[in-house]
DNA sequence: TGTACATCAGTGAACGCGCGTTCACTGATGTAC
DNA sequence: TGTACATCAGTGAACGCGCGTTCACTGATGTAC
Protein backbone atom coordinates (compact mmCIF):
# COMPACT_ATOMS: atom_id res chain seq x y z
CA UNK A 1 0.00 0.00 0.00
CA UNK A 2 1.04 3.45 -0.30
CA UNK A 3 1.92 5.98 2.39
CA UNK A 4 -0.16 8.81 2.86
CA UNK A 5 -0.49 11.45 0.31
CA UNK A 6 2.13 14.02 1.32
CA UNK A 7 4.76 11.98 2.25
CA UNK A 8 7.49 11.31 -0.27
CA UNK A 9 9.05 7.80 -0.34
CA UNK A 10 12.92 7.16 -1.14
CA UNK A 11 11.48 5.88 -4.22
CA UNK A 12 9.30 8.42 -5.50
CA UNK A 13 12.41 11.20 -4.43
CA UNK A 14 14.49 9.48 -6.17
CA UNK A 15 12.87 9.03 -9.41
CA UNK A 16 11.60 12.65 -9.67
CA UNK A 17 15.41 13.46 -9.48
CA UNK A 18 16.49 11.31 -12.31
CA UNK A 19 13.78 12.84 -14.28
CA UNK A 20 14.83 16.55 -13.24
CA UNK A 21 18.42 15.11 -14.33
CA UNK A 22 17.22 14.37 -17.68
CA UNK A 23 15.46 17.47 -18.17
CA UNK A 24 18.54 19.20 -17.44
CA UNK A 25 20.47 17.16 -20.06
CA UNK A 26 17.46 17.84 -22.50
CA UNK A 27 18.17 21.44 -22.13
CA UNK A 28 21.51 21.25 -22.74
CA UNK A 29 21.43 19.30 -25.56
CA UNK A 30 18.68 22.05 -26.89
CA UNK A 31 20.50 24.88 -26.24
CA UNK A 32 23.57 23.12 -27.75
CA UNK A 33 21.74 21.69 -31.09
CA UNK A 34 18.35 23.08 -30.99
CA UNK A 35 15.32 20.62 -30.32
CA UNK A 36 15.06 18.86 -33.55
CA UNK A 37 17.91 17.05 -32.44
CA UNK A 38 17.04 16.16 -28.88
CA UNK A 39 17.30 12.34 -28.34
CA UNK A 40 16.29 10.01 -25.69
CA UNK A 41 19.20 7.92 -26.57
CA UNK A 42 21.76 11.07 -26.54
CA UNK A 43 20.10 12.01 -23.09
CA UNK A 44 20.73 8.24 -21.92
CA UNK A 45 24.04 8.59 -22.94
CA UNK A 46 25.55 11.68 -21.58
CA UNK A 47 23.83 10.33 -17.97
CA UNK A 48 25.75 6.89 -18.44
CA UNK A 49 23.29 5.01 -18.37
CA UNK A 50 21.57 2.91 -21.80
CA UNK A 51 18.47 4.59 -23.99
CA UNK A 52 15.64 2.26 -23.05
CA UNK A 53 16.38 3.28 -19.40
CA UNK A 54 14.56 6.60 -19.66
CA UNK A 55 11.52 4.73 -20.57
CA UNK A 56 11.02 4.23 -16.71
CA UNK A 57 10.82 8.04 -16.80
CA UNK A 58 8.86 9.12 -20.07
CA UNK A 59 6.89 7.34 -22.29
CA UNK A 60 8.39 8.91 -25.22
CA UNK A 61 10.16 11.69 -26.77
CA UNK A 62 6.93 13.31 -27.21
CA UNK A 63 5.97 13.52 -23.87
CA UNK A 64 9.34 14.52 -22.74
CA UNK A 65 9.19 17.33 -25.27
CA UNK A 66 5.84 18.38 -23.79
CA UNK A 67 6.95 17.94 -20.40
CA UNK A 68 9.91 20.76 -21.36
CA UNK A 69 7.45 23.05 -23.21
CA UNK A 70 5.18 23.23 -20.49
CA UNK A 71 8.52 23.52 -18.02
CA UNK A 72 9.20 26.83 -20.27
CA UNK A 73 6.31 27.81 -20.25
CA UNK A 74 5.55 28.14 -16.32
CA UNK A 75 9.33 29.83 -16.11
CA UNK A 76 8.55 32.17 -18.06
CA UNK A 77 5.16 32.86 -16.41
CA UNK A 78 6.90 32.61 -12.73
CA UNK A 79 9.36 35.47 -13.61
CA UNK A 80 6.91 37.42 -15.06
CA UNK A 81 4.98 36.40 -12.25
CA UNK A 82 7.81 37.64 -9.53
CA UNK A 83 8.31 40.65 -11.13
CA UNK A 84 4.76 42.10 -11.49
CA UNK A 85 4.76 41.44 -7.15
CA UNK A 86 8.00 43.31 -6.80
CA UNK A 87 5.88 46.58 -8.21
CA UNK A 88 7.25 46.30 -12.11
CA UNK A 89 5.76 47.82 -14.26
CA UNK A 90 5.01 47.16 -18.06
CA UNK A 91 8.64 48.30 -18.82
CA UNK A 92 10.12 46.31 -15.74
CA UNK A 93 8.02 43.05 -17.58
CA UNK A 94 9.58 43.97 -20.87
CA UNK A 95 12.94 43.97 -19.40
CA UNK A 96 12.30 40.07 -16.89
CA UNK A 97 11.33 39.22 -20.51
CA UNK A 98 14.23 39.48 -22.29
CA UNK A 99 16.48 38.38 -19.66
CA UNK A 100 14.95 35.17 -19.46
CA UNK A 101 15.11 34.61 -23.37
CA UNK A 102 18.46 35.76 -23.35
CA UNK A 103 19.10 33.22 -20.78
CA UNK A 104 18.93 30.32 -23.02
CA UNK A 105 17.30 31.87 -26.45
CA UNK A 106 16.55 27.93 -27.20
CA UNK A 107 14.30 27.63 -24.76
CA UNK A 108 12.29 30.96 -26.00
CA UNK A 109 12.52 29.35 -29.33
CA UNK A 110 10.89 26.25 -27.81
CA UNK A 111 7.67 27.88 -27.34
CA UNK A 112 8.06 30.74 -29.82
CA UNK A 113 10.03 29.52 -32.59
CA UNK A 114 9.09 27.96 -35.69
CA UNK A 115 5.75 25.37 -35.13
CA UNK A 116 6.28 21.94 -35.87
CA UNK A 117 3.30 20.91 -38.66
CA UNK A 118 0.89 18.49 -37.02
CA UNK A 119 2.27 19.07 -33.79
CA UNK A 120 -0.26 20.66 -31.35
CA UNK A 121 1.05 22.29 -27.65
CA UNK A 122 -0.93 20.42 -24.39
CA UNK A 123 -4.16 22.17 -23.49
CA UNK A 124 -2.75 23.60 -20.27
CA UNK A 125 0.34 25.74 -21.73
CA UNK A 126 -2.95 27.94 -22.83
CA UNK A 127 -3.77 28.65 -19.26
CA UNK A 128 -0.33 29.78 -18.21
CA UNK A 129 -0.22 31.82 -21.28
CA UNK A 130 -3.54 33.23 -20.24
CA UNK A 131 -1.90 33.79 -16.70
CA UNK A 132 0.91 36.05 -18.46
CA UNK A 133 -1.42 37.49 -20.76
CA UNK A 134 -3.42 38.81 -17.37
CA UNK A 135 -0.18 39.86 -15.60
CA UNK A 136 0.49 42.23 -18.98
CA UNK A 137 -3.21 43.81 -18.84
CA UNK A 138 -2.49 44.66 -14.81
CA UNK A 139 0.73 45.89 -15.76
CA UNK A 140 -1.37 47.98 -18.84
CA UNK A 141 -3.89 48.82 -16.02
CA UNK A 142 -1.91 51.14 -14.54
CA UNK A 143 -0.86 53.23 -16.77
CA UNK A 144 -2.95 55.82 -18.35
CA UNK A 145 -5.98 54.63 -20.51
CA UNK A 146 -4.48 55.99 -23.88
CA UNK A 147 -5.43 55.15 -26.66
CA UNK A 148 -3.16 53.15 -29.26
CA UNK A 149 -5.24 53.38 -32.16
CA UNK A 150 -8.84 53.76 -32.00
CA UNK A 151 -9.92 51.45 -34.95
CA UNK A 152 -8.73 48.42 -33.35
CA UNK A 153 -10.00 49.77 -29.80
CA UNK A 154 -13.18 49.10 -30.92
CA UNK A 155 -12.68 45.64 -32.64
CA UNK A 156 -10.76 44.28 -29.54
CA UNK A 157 -13.05 45.86 -27.31
CA UNK A 158 -15.59 43.38 -29.00
CA UNK A 159 -13.43 40.29 -29.59
CA UNK A 160 -12.37 40.34 -25.55
CA UNK A 161 -12.90 36.64 -25.15
CA UNK A 162 -9.14 35.55 -24.67
CA UNK A 163 -8.88 38.20 -21.84
CA UNK A 164 -11.26 36.26 -19.41
CA UNK A 165 -12.90 38.20 -16.83
CA UNK A 166 -10.08 40.94 -16.95
CA UNK A 167 -11.65 44.44 -16.07
CA UNK A 168 -9.41 46.15 -18.63
CA UNK A 169 -10.79 48.66 -21.38
CA UNK A 170 -10.39 48.26 -24.96
CA UNK A 171 -7.08 50.68 -25.14
CA UNK A 172 -5.72 48.07 -22.20
CA UNK A 173 -6.39 45.38 -24.58
CA UNK A 174 -4.84 47.02 -27.24
CA UNK A 175 -1.88 47.83 -25.82
CA UNK A 176 -0.98 44.70 -24.27
CA UNK A 177 -1.45 43.27 -27.42
CA UNK A 178 1.16 45.51 -29.10
CA UNK A 179 3.45 45.57 -26.13
CA UNK A 180 3.39 41.28 -26.68
CA UNK A 181 3.81 42.19 -30.40
CA UNK A 182 6.75 44.58 -30.28
CA UNK A 183 8.70 42.74 -26.98
CA UNK A 184 8.39 39.12 -29.41
CA UNK A 185 9.58 40.85 -32.56
CA UNK A 186 12.34 42.46 -31.53
CA UNK A 187 13.25 39.98 -29.39
CA UNK A 188 12.91 37.11 -31.35
CA UNK A 189 14.76 38.78 -33.83
CA UNK A 190 17.76 39.63 -31.87
CA UNK A 191 17.99 35.90 -30.43
CA UNK A 192 17.77 34.63 -34.17
CA UNK A 193 20.76 36.61 -35.17
CA UNK A 194 19.20 38.91 -37.42
CA UNK A 195 20.97 42.25 -36.09
CA UNK A 196 24.12 41.29 -36.15
CA UNK A 197 26.54 42.32 -38.52
CA UNK A 198 24.15 45.78 -38.03
CA UNK A 199 26.23 47.67 -35.55
CA UNK A 200 23.37 49.36 -33.41
CA UNK A 201 22.50 48.30 -29.32
CA UNK A 202 19.60 45.46 -29.88
CA UNK A 203 18.92 46.64 -26.54
CA UNK A 204 18.53 50.14 -27.47
CA UNK A 205 15.78 49.44 -30.05
CA UNK A 206 13.98 46.84 -27.28
CA UNK A 207 13.67 49.95 -24.94
CA UNK A 208 12.74 51.39 -27.49
CA UNK A 209 9.59 49.72 -28.63
CA UNK A 210 8.54 49.12 -25.18
CA UNK A 211 8.79 52.98 -24.64
CA UNK A 212 6.60 53.72 -27.10
CA UNK A 213 3.73 52.13 -25.55
CA UNK A 214 4.69 53.16 -22.03
CA UNK A 215 5.64 56.59 -22.64
CA UNK A 216 2.58 59.58 -23.11
CA UNK A 217 3.51 60.48 -26.58
CA UNK A 218 5.02 63.83 -27.04
CA UNK A 219 2.85 66.94 -28.48
CA UNK A 220 1.81 67.61 -31.86
CA UNK A 221 5.34 69.83 -32.29
CA UNK A 222 7.13 66.75 -31.75
CA UNK A 223 10.41 65.72 -34.02
CA UNK A 224 12.04 68.29 -36.21
CA UNK A 225 10.63 68.43 -39.72
CA UNK B 1 33.65 23.27 -76.90
CA UNK B 2 31.50 24.45 -75.05
CA UNK B 3 28.61 27.07 -77.24
CA UNK B 4 28.82 30.95 -76.93
CA UNK B 5 27.58 31.93 -73.59
CA UNK B 6 24.62 33.28 -73.77
CA UNK B 7 22.51 30.42 -75.14
CA UNK B 8 21.32 27.26 -73.34
CA UNK B 9 21.79 23.60 -74.45
CA UNK B 10 19.04 21.38 -74.54
CA UNK B 11 21.03 19.22 -71.58
CA UNK B 12 21.39 22.71 -69.74
CA UNK B 13 17.73 23.45 -69.87
CA UNK B 14 17.05 19.58 -69.09
CA UNK B 15 19.16 20.15 -65.90
CA UNK B 16 18.12 23.24 -64.73
CA UNK B 17 14.03 22.25 -64.96
CA UNK B 18 14.95 19.05 -62.89
CA UNK B 19 17.23 21.33 -60.45
CA UNK B 20 13.55 23.65 -60.48
CA UNK B 21 11.86 20.60 -59.84
CA UNK B 22 13.72 19.28 -56.81
CA UNK B 23 13.08 23.05 -55.35
CA UNK B 24 9.15 22.44 -55.98
CA UNK B 25 9.58 19.37 -54.14
CA UNK B 26 11.82 20.60 -51.30
CA UNK B 27 8.89 23.28 -50.63
CA UNK B 28 5.98 20.93 -50.64
CA UNK B 29 8.19 18.70 -47.87
CA UNK B 30 8.73 21.87 -46.17
CA UNK B 31 5.53 22.75 -46.03
CA UNK B 32 4.12 19.24 -44.96
CA UNK B 33 6.65 18.85 -42.20
CA UNK B 34 9.03 21.76 -41.53
CA UNK B 35 12.82 22.24 -42.91
CA UNK B 36 14.25 20.00 -40.08
CA UNK B 37 11.94 16.95 -41.91
CA UNK B 38 13.82 17.71 -45.75
CA UNK B 39 15.04 14.74 -46.68
CA UNK B 40 16.92 14.13 -50.25
CA UNK B 41 15.34 10.64 -50.55
CA UNK B 42 12.28 11.85 -50.17
CA UNK B 43 12.56 14.18 -52.62
CA UNK B 44 14.09 11.33 -55.00
CA UNK B 45 11.28 9.23 -54.26
CA UNK B 46 8.57 11.91 -54.64
CA UNK B 47 9.86 12.68 -58.13
CA UNK B 48 10.15 8.85 -59.07
CA UNK B 49 13.85 8.85 -59.08
CA UNK B 50 16.58 6.41 -57.02
CA UNK B 51 18.17 8.83 -53.77
CA UNK B 52 21.80 9.13 -55.50
CA UNK B 53 20.35 10.97 -58.93
CA UNK B 54 20.23 14.11 -56.70
CA UNK B 55 23.72 14.46 -56.25
CA UNK B 56 23.82 15.22 -60.15
CA UNK B 57 22.40 18.24 -59.13
CA UNK B 58 23.12 19.30 -55.49
CA UNK B 59 26.36 18.24 -53.66
CA UNK B 60 25.00 17.45 -50.23
CA UNK B 61 21.51 18.21 -48.65
CA UNK B 62 22.85 21.39 -46.97
CA UNK B 63 23.66 23.07 -50.48
CA UNK B 64 19.82 22.86 -51.25
CA UNK B 65 18.59 24.24 -48.30
CA UNK B 66 21.44 27.00 -48.68
CA UNK B 67 19.85 27.41 -51.93
CA UNK B 68 16.45 27.49 -50.66
CA UNK B 69 17.05 30.25 -48.36
CA UNK B 70 18.61 32.15 -50.91
CA UNK B 71 15.77 31.99 -53.33
CA UNK B 72 13.34 32.76 -50.69
CA UNK B 73 15.21 35.55 -49.46
CA UNK B 74 15.68 36.89 -53.32
CA UNK B 75 11.71 36.07 -53.29
CA UNK B 76 10.46 38.50 -50.40
CA UNK B 77 13.09 41.04 -51.76
CA UNK B 78 11.16 40.67 -55.15
CA UNK B 79 7.86 41.23 -54.01
CA UNK B 80 8.14 44.31 -52.02
CA UNK B 81 10.64 45.79 -54.90
CA UNK B 82 7.82 45.20 -57.11
CA UNK B 83 5.52 46.72 -54.25
CA UNK B 84 7.70 49.87 -53.96
CA UNK B 85 7.75 50.53 -57.84
CA UNK B 86 3.84 50.29 -57.78
CA UNK B 87 4.08 53.21 -55.37
CA UNK B 88 3.08 51.21 -52.38
CA UNK B 89 3.77 53.19 -49.13
CA UNK B 90 4.88 51.70 -45.67
CA UNK B 91 1.55 50.61 -45.05
CA UNK B 92 1.39 48.91 -48.89
CA UNK B 93 4.85 47.20 -47.93
CA UNK B 94 3.58 45.73 -44.73
CA UNK B 95 0.92 43.91 -46.19
CA UNK B 96 2.96 42.84 -49.43
CA UNK B 97 4.92 41.21 -46.70
CA UNK B 98 2.17 39.87 -45.01
CA UNK B 99 0.64 38.00 -47.92
CA UNK B 100 3.92 36.59 -48.82
CA UNK B 101 4.39 35.01 -45.30
CA UNK B 102 1.33 33.91 -45.65
CA UNK B 103 1.77 32.49 -48.92
CA UNK B 104 3.83 29.66 -47.12
CA UNK B 105 4.48 30.02 -43.67
CA UNK B 106 7.05 27.75 -43.56
CA UNK B 107 9.08 29.35 -46.16
CA UNK B 108 8.99 32.24 -44.04
CA UNK B 109 9.96 30.45 -40.91
CA UNK B 110 12.93 29.01 -43.19
CA UNK B 111 14.44 32.21 -42.91
CA UNK B 112 12.82 34.14 -39.99
CA UNK B 113 12.46 31.22 -37.82
CA UNK B 114 14.13 29.51 -35.03
CA UNK B 115 17.81 29.51 -36.16
CA UNK B 116 19.96 26.37 -36.23
CA UNK B 117 22.80 26.72 -33.70
CA UNK B 118 26.03 26.42 -35.74
CA UNK B 119 24.05 27.04 -39.05
CA UNK B 120 25.76 30.18 -40.86
CA UNK B 121 23.60 31.61 -43.58
CA UNK B 122 25.46 32.26 -46.81
CA UNK B 123 26.79 35.82 -47.43
CA UNK B 124 24.85 37.00 -50.01
CA UNK B 125 21.84 36.40 -48.38
CA UNK B 126 23.05 39.39 -46.42
CA UNK B 127 23.18 41.73 -49.83
CA UNK B 128 19.73 40.58 -50.15
CA UNK B 129 18.67 41.57 -47.36
CA UNK B 130 20.12 45.22 -47.32
CA UNK B 131 18.06 45.98 -50.50
CA UNK B 132 15.10 44.70 -48.37
CA UNK B 133 15.97 46.93 -45.83
CA UNK B 134 16.53 49.63 -48.22
CA UNK B 135 13.17 49.73 -49.81
CA UNK B 136 11.86 50.34 -46.88
CA UNK B 137 13.81 53.45 -46.05
CA UNK B 138 13.17 54.63 -49.41
CA UNK B 139 9.25 53.76 -48.37
CA UNK B 140 10.15 56.10 -44.97
CA UNK B 141 11.97 59.07 -46.45
CA UNK B 142 7.94 59.63 -48.39
CA UNK B 143 6.24 60.27 -44.99
CA UNK B 144 6.76 62.77 -42.43
CA UNK B 145 9.63 62.88 -40.82
CA UNK B 146 8.30 62.88 -37.46
CA UNK B 147 10.48 60.68 -34.15
CA UNK B 148 8.83 57.54 -32.86
CA UNK B 149 11.89 58.65 -30.02
CA UNK B 150 14.75 60.94 -29.51
CA UNK B 151 16.81 58.47 -27.43
CA UNK B 152 16.98 55.26 -30.13
CA UNK B 153 17.29 58.65 -33.00
CA UNK B 154 20.34 59.58 -31.14
CA UNK B 155 21.75 56.10 -30.60
CA UNK B 156 21.20 55.16 -34.66
CA UNK B 157 22.24 57.62 -35.90
CA UNK B 158 25.91 57.22 -34.60
CA UNK B 159 25.35 53.66 -35.53
CA UNK B 160 24.05 53.39 -39.18
CA UNK B 161 26.52 51.65 -40.91
CA UNK B 162 23.70 49.16 -42.07
CA UNK B 163 22.44 51.67 -43.60
CA UNK B 164 25.01 52.03 -46.43
CA UNK B 165 24.76 55.26 -47.99
CA UNK B 166 21.06 55.73 -47.93
CA UNK B 167 20.34 59.68 -47.47
CA UNK B 168 17.94 58.65 -43.97
CA UNK B 169 17.42 60.89 -40.90
CA UNK B 170 17.82 59.20 -37.77
CA UNK B 171 14.23 59.08 -37.20
CA UNK B 172 13.92 56.91 -40.93
CA UNK B 173 16.02 55.11 -39.65
CA UNK B 174 14.09 54.15 -36.40
CA UNK B 175 10.81 53.96 -38.17
CA UNK B 176 12.28 50.88 -40.26
CA UNK B 177 13.77 49.12 -37.36
CA UNK B 178 10.06 49.85 -35.80
CA UNK B 179 8.46 48.82 -38.69
CA UNK B 180 10.48 45.57 -39.43
CA UNK B 181 10.25 44.68 -35.90
CA UNK B 182 6.40 45.16 -35.14
CA UNK B 183 5.87 43.24 -39.04
CA UNK B 184 8.10 40.40 -37.84
CA UNK B 185 6.44 40.22 -34.08
CA UNK B 186 2.95 40.23 -35.40
CA UNK B 187 3.10 37.99 -38.11
CA UNK B 188 5.45 35.20 -36.65
CA UNK B 189 3.18 35.57 -33.62
CA UNK B 190 0.09 34.78 -36.26
CA UNK B 191 1.94 32.57 -38.44
CA UNK B 192 2.86 30.27 -35.17
CA UNK B 193 -0.42 29.89 -34.06
CA UNK B 194 -0.36 31.97 -30.85
CA UNK B 195 -3.55 33.67 -31.31
CA UNK B 196 -5.53 30.92 -32.52
CA UNK B 197 -8.20 29.92 -29.40
CA UNK B 198 -8.33 34.46 -29.19
CA UNK B 199 -11.04 35.52 -31.10
CA UNK B 200 -9.91 38.89 -32.63
CA UNK B 201 -8.36 39.64 -36.62
CA UNK B 202 -5.00 39.00 -36.62
CA UNK B 203 -5.52 41.28 -39.44
CA UNK B 204 -6.28 44.14 -37.56
CA UNK B 205 -3.68 43.69 -35.00
CA UNK B 206 -1.12 43.58 -37.65
CA UNK B 207 -2.72 47.02 -39.58
CA UNK B 208 -2.90 48.71 -36.13
CA UNK B 209 0.85 48.02 -35.10
CA UNK B 210 1.91 49.50 -38.91
CA UNK B 211 -0.56 52.59 -38.37
CA UNK B 212 1.35 53.62 -35.23
CA UNK B 213 4.52 54.06 -37.17
CA UNK B 214 2.33 55.97 -40.39
CA UNK B 215 -0.59 57.96 -39.12
CA UNK B 216 0.38 60.81 -37.14
CA UNK B 217 -0.50 60.17 -33.85
CA UNK B 218 -2.99 61.90 -32.34
CA UNK B 219 -2.79 65.45 -30.46
CA UNK B 220 -2.13 65.51 -26.48
CA UNK B 221 -5.95 65.41 -25.95
CA UNK B 222 -5.67 61.96 -28.25
CA UNK B 223 -7.77 58.78 -26.11
CA UNK B 224 -10.37 58.94 -23.33
CA UNK B 225 -9.18 58.90 -19.94
C1' DT C 1 15.25 -9.14 13.78
C1' DG C 2 15.00 -12.26 10.02
C1' DT C 3 12.99 -14.34 6.26
C1' DA C 4 9.83 -14.43 1.85
C1' DC C 5 8.06 -11.87 -1.49
C1' DA C 6 6.89 -7.93 -4.52
C1' DT C 7 8.33 -3.88 -6.69
C1' DC C 8 10.95 -1.58 -9.80
C1' DA C 9 15.44 0.56 -11.94
C1' DG C 10 18.44 -0.52 -15.32
C1' DT C 11 20.73 -3.69 -18.98
C1' DG C 12 21.76 -5.67 -23.48
C1' DA C 13 20.06 -7.56 -27.54
C1' DA C 14 17.15 -6.83 -31.10
C1' DC C 15 13.78 -4.70 -34.69
C1' DG C 16 12.83 -1.79 -38.36
C1' DC C 17 13.52 2.52 -40.11
C1' DG C 18 15.27 6.32 -42.91
C1' DC C 19 18.94 9.10 -43.35
C1' DG C 20 23.23 11.09 -46.17
C1' DT C 21 26.50 9.64 -49.07
C1' DT C 22 29.90 6.76 -52.15
C1' DC C 23 30.71 3.81 -55.91
C1' DA C 24 30.85 1.03 -60.04
C1' DC C 25 28.03 0.55 -63.63
C1' DT C 26 24.35 1.04 -67.76
C1' DG C 27 22.39 3.41 -71.28
C1' DA C 28 21.00 7.44 -73.58
C1' DT C 29 22.31 11.92 -75.51
C1' DG C 30 25.28 15.01 -77.72
C1' DT C 31 29.83 16.08 -80.37
C1' DA C 32 33.67 15.63 -83.75
C1' DC C 33 35.38 14.10 -87.86
C1' DT D 1 25.12 11.31 -93.54
C1' DG D 2 27.38 7.92 -90.79
C1' DT D 3 30.49 6.30 -87.57
C1' DA D 4 33.54 6.68 -83.13
C1' DC D 5 33.89 8.70 -79.04
C1' DA D 6 32.94 11.56 -74.92
C1' DT D 7 29.70 13.27 -71.81
C1' DC D 8 26.56 12.75 -68.41
C1' DA D 9 21.84 11.32 -66.16
C1' DG D 10 20.26 7.84 -63.51
C1' DT D 11 20.44 3.04 -61.16
C1' DG D 12 21.07 -0.37 -57.52
C1' DA D 13 23.86 -2.08 -54.02
C1' DA D 14 26.23 -0.95 -50.18
C1' DC D 15 28.18 1.50 -45.85
C1' DG D 16 27.67 3.27 -41.43
C1' DC D 17 24.90 5.78 -38.56
C1' DG D 18 21.58 6.99 -34.95
C1' DC D 19 17.06 7.02 -34.08
C1' DG D 20 12.64 5.41 -31.19
C1' DT D 21 10.99 1.65 -29.13
C1' DT D 22 10.04 -3.39 -27.33
C1' DC D 23 11.34 -7.25 -24.67
C1' DA D 24 13.10 -10.68 -21.55
C1' DC D 25 16.02 -10.56 -18.03
C1' DT D 26 19.16 -9.34 -13.60
C1' DG D 27 19.79 -7.43 -9.39
C1' DA D 28 18.95 -4.16 -5.93
C1' DT D 29 15.56 -1.92 -2.90
C1' DG D 30 11.59 -1.79 -0.17
C1' DT D 31 7.45 -4.25 2.27
C1' DA D 32 4.84 -7.72 5.05
C1' DC D 33 4.65 -11.06 8.37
Amino acid sequence: MAKATGTTSPRERYRSQVRAEIKERAWEQIADAGASALSLNAIAKRMGMSGPALYRYYGSRDELITELIRDAYRGLADVVHAAALDGADLAGLAHTMRRWALDDPQRYFLIFGTPVPGYHAPDDVTTISAEIMAALLDACAKLPDDSLGEDFDRHIGAHRAWAGDHPATPAMLHRALSFWTRVHGALSLELAGHFTGMDFDAAALFAAEVAGLVEPAPGPDRGKR
